[in-house]
DNA sequence: CTGTTAGCGCCTTCAC
DNA sequence: GTGAAGGCGCTAACAG
């Protein structure tokens, strides 16, 4: 008799083992009086089942404590209801906030999430691409801007996967994969425009890291609104950073030492912005009335900034909660669209104000 | 012969499939003229195979791109190389920088992460637990205070599960698992005694969430601080409060409407004493010269309050790394301490200074 | 409606 | 040093 496990063999009855090892489903056949099929089947699609049998099948996973074994569930099924998130920086609340929007979705969908941290280290990402080789995840959404096997600028060979790929927050240039994210530079444009609306003639721009997609749009969004307003880019105005706080406290520091200010200082993010404000006020200058600072992101710490920071908010959550819907729908078979784009807000607060008169 | 399987049978040589399935080990033993078990054996121990066989494989490896199916490894070995981390609050930027400590150090052990995030839903946290129960996962470092089917004030009976359980950040009392921490006690009570050190008799407390661990650690080395320079403890300076932003900003508007206010303020997270600073500034009130202000933790913006914050630095990162290698450790069936106790320091920033001459 | 059976892909005795 | 083969726990045919 083939199917007579060893276990069954060795089994000492109405003998605690001493490791109770998990139920299987074999031992709920048993109990139930069914076979593992039915048992199967009863968890799967109960309607197949006759009333009796799906009783007493509830009622012996009930006093088993059973649950399905995922490892082999997931051999079986060649779907490990796993999605992997990959993103530069976990600590960057920018990022959490996202992923929180991802878990919640992909928890009601009964998946579960992955996390791959890049921490600048972009050798991390081959074991990252590995979990989709190996089957561990269904899906990856990718919010590092690039896809597995290239470069941030896009050189290298994007590496095939065999499993669907999000773009979400930065889009991929190039990459025929979902993206989504809201419109910088249509929001960044906004930004410049209300600066130039208050009166500002000299507003300067706070450079996120170089190459990067965000900053790019960010940047032409600056530039077209500076256009349209007839006042025009001037490359000196535009500042280099790196979306962190120093970078907004070295901006800060060399303002403070130019002879010549801007009247508003425009930051591709509010760390930078926070940074700056910051390094200003310990430097005498008053914010907004000698200067303006914006960001953008609107994170939580933007609101408790002194002043308090005129930015852009994203619908952060909501853009986590999107792309783990288009993922999930990908893994349907669903068709998804290929780009989706959430509003933004342009958020006043005090940072901005109209310049000094002699400005 | 029964191992011969449909695959092979129906294999179009020389013809590119449709759908390029990943390479089995099969195909490997096959490219390679040697068994599966050699294969195996050449990744497993690499010893024990011939130098021939060995090289022979790893071509083949290399030209199939073959990675091992992730599925049928845990199957057979048990073992999912993945860990579990529960925490209450994903967007929490004092978690998530532990995260990234966490997610270091198992990326240099092999070991890949998921996240149970609670998300005031106690509810998901029976869907994080059936990780443990399903083989999903090896094990699970819990940030959140309490085990897997326990309250927070540690009713209800805990679930036993069967993989390791470590604590991290915040102890779970009665809980024979180990616990990893910074002492709160120890922390709560030096800054208390620093303030009282400034010359301040009146220094107010304001609480974490109530029946949490951390909270009634960082309370009582308040109280023995007071204690222990004779001040005295009076529940009158103990302010309500939750961890969050909000909770700071309610404390300042309470504060700025009373007759008699304490001349320096204790806050038990540094998120409340940010939004507690902004309000009590915007209030006319000027922090350190009519009151001071103190944090806990030392998160990111702490820094760049308005003044700076005073505040007790935890490591964060190394925390988690701690974390990571105490469930690795116990994982590879190691002993681990019960309980280990990483240093804070109390940095001392510009929201601190000695009482104004009438407090 | 239900049971039998054959693997999913891998690792690991066991035998040579 | 190497190969053959069984089985980890489950589900999806295929019969009945």
């Amino acid at each position: 008799m083939k199917s007579q496990t060893p276990r069954e063999l060795d089994a000492t009855p109405d003998e605690e083992p001493i490791t109770p090892r998990a139920a299987r489903i074999q031992d709920v056949a048993r109990l139930a009086q069914v076979s593992t099929a039915t048992v199967s089947r009863a968890l799967s699609d109960p309607a197949r089942v006759s009333a009796g049998a799906k009783a007493r099948v509830s009622e012996a996973i009930a006093r088993l404590g059973y649950l399905p074994n995922s490892a082999a569930r997931s051999l079986r099924s060649q779907k490990a209801r796993m999605v992997l998130v990959v993103l530069p920086d976990l600590s960057n609340s920018f990022f959490s906030e996202i992923l929180q929007g991802i878990e919640d979705r992909l928890y009601e969908a009964g998946y579960g999430m992955i996390i791959g941290n890049l921490d600048g280290s972009p050798q991390k990402e081959a074991r990252f691409a590995a979990f989709t080789a190996t089957g561990q995840v269904d899906g990856a959404l990718l919010l590092n801007g690039h896809l597995f096997g290239q470069t941030r600028d896009g050189h290298g060979e994007p590496m095939k996967t065999s499993v669907p790929l999000v773009a979400l927050c930065e889009a991929i240039p190039g990459a025929d994969i979902p993206q989504i994210e809201v419109d910088n530079r249509a929001a960044a444009r906004a930004m410049t425009l209300y600066l130039a609306g208050l009166g500002h003639r000299r507003i300067a721009y706070v450079c996120g890291p170089a190459g990067n997609v965000l900053e790019v749009e960010r940047c032409r969004g600056y530039r077209e609104g500076l256009e349209a307003t007839q006042l025009g880019f001037d490359a000196d105005l535009v500042l280099p950073g790196d979306y962190t706080l120093e970078a907004g406290i070295r901006v800060g520091q060399t303002l403070l030492a130019s002879e010549v200010r801007p009247t508003a200082v425009f930051c591709s993010n509010d760390e930078m912005a926070i940074g700056l404000i910051r390094t200003l006020a310990a430097g005498g200058l008053r914010v907004p009335r000698d200067i303006s600072v914006a960001g953008f992101d609107d994170i939580v710490f933007a609101a408790m900034a002194d002043p308090p920071l005129t930015t852009i908010r994203q619908p952060r959550r909501e853009l986590g909660r999107k792309g783990a819907s288009v993922i999930l729908d990908l893994l349907k078979g669903q068709g998804v669209p290929k780009r989706i784009r959430l509003e933004t807000e342009l958020v006043v607060r005090e940072s901005t104000a109209a310049p000094p008169p002699q400005g």
